[in-house]
DNA sequence: TGTTGATTGACAGTATACTGACGATCTAGG
DNA sequence: CCTAGATCGTCAGTATACTGTCAATCAACA
């Protein structure tokens, strides 16, 4: 009896592949959020940074690489360009001469302020090809399986483990 | 009567919109393609290339990069890694002095064979967390909206295009 | 208290990605 | 035939990402 056939080896097979899905969906949405900010010089992941670090100010960038799941390495250099553009700056912790505390600056949070609607049409019109109850299903399926993989990528902490120290209440 | 109050500024609103959880999925995708595949050292990247070419054996740079949707600039040090790897290589075409044509090598053709379970193994996991009614609805959502938001990233050409001149039948 | 082990920020090295530009080459139109 | 425009591969510059490593620092335990 011949073993099973082998399944043909074409491009095909990748097209309808998860992963090359995801990062097809990606580069879309990269490419959908740089259109409509490009009047602030912000990229997806600064915008990300800055947000969360209004949402928790004195956050260092440890917590911060596992509140918006990046690498601690990559960070870094995310920062010095914020700092660079004077949308954020570092402060020495008192008690950890480790830590350097993140703060927005006055531009910081203003820049924020007026990016956000642009921002909303981005994330709108990334949806836009589907119908509305579409958009809630595929959205309602990528937080479960985000949630459900968040161990599968190198995120050092969870993001309500990594804010247990900031004196946060709820 | 006061304005509408504007929407709060935190990093919640981040997790629920679709650019974040996008670029999560990518990075939880390359993660588990990763590991899944560390023993060929390939990358998502390279393996796409790999089976592109396997498909439409003597395509060049430009059109490769529209059938697997890459840049063109980037293409050229993925190119370079594959035949460095002795996977892939470039033979100058006869009628037009600036076209490279890209074939498999022996190497090439092998490990693309040997990788095909792991990558599979890879996929799977990637859609593991969601019931089986699951993963089909975000597959077919997904599908749906790559395609329809298919111009929205830079692609010089739709795949199909990209071929005509390959003298592929069907 | 003194040392071990963990943590923090930083760095080197590799690999995608994208913009914009360039010379070499090809193709079409006049 | 000869030039204007398009295309090809390539490169420089910028920005993510990840692995692995390191010195400085801190925390915990013997």
């Amino acid at each position: 009896m011949p073993s099973k056939p082998a399944p043909p080896i074409t491009i095909d097979a990748v097209y309808a592949a998860p992963g090359y899905l995801f990062r097809r969906m990606q580069q879309i949405a990269v490419s959908i959020f740089m259109e409509e900010c490009k009047a602030f010089d912000l990229t997806p992941v600064q915008y990300a940074a800055l947000i969360a670090i209004h949402t928790h100010p004195g956050i260092d960038a440890t917590r911060l690489s596992a509140v918006i799941a990046f690498d601690r390495s990559t960070l870094g250099s995310v920062i010095e360009r914020l700092q660079a553009k004077d949308f954020v700056e570092r402060k020495p912790a008192p008690e950890d001469k480790r830590i350097k505390l993140l703060y927005l600056t006055k531009s910081g949070a203003t820049i924020l302020r007026e990016i956000i609607p642009a921002v909303e049409r981005a994330q709108a019109r990334m949806l836009e090809p589907l119908k509305p109850a579409e958009r809630k299903a595929l959205m309602g399926l990528l937080v479960q399986l985000v949630d459900l993989n968040n161990e599968a990528s190198r995120v050092p902490l969870r993001a309500e483990d990594a804010l247990e120290h900031l004196g946060k209440a709820g």
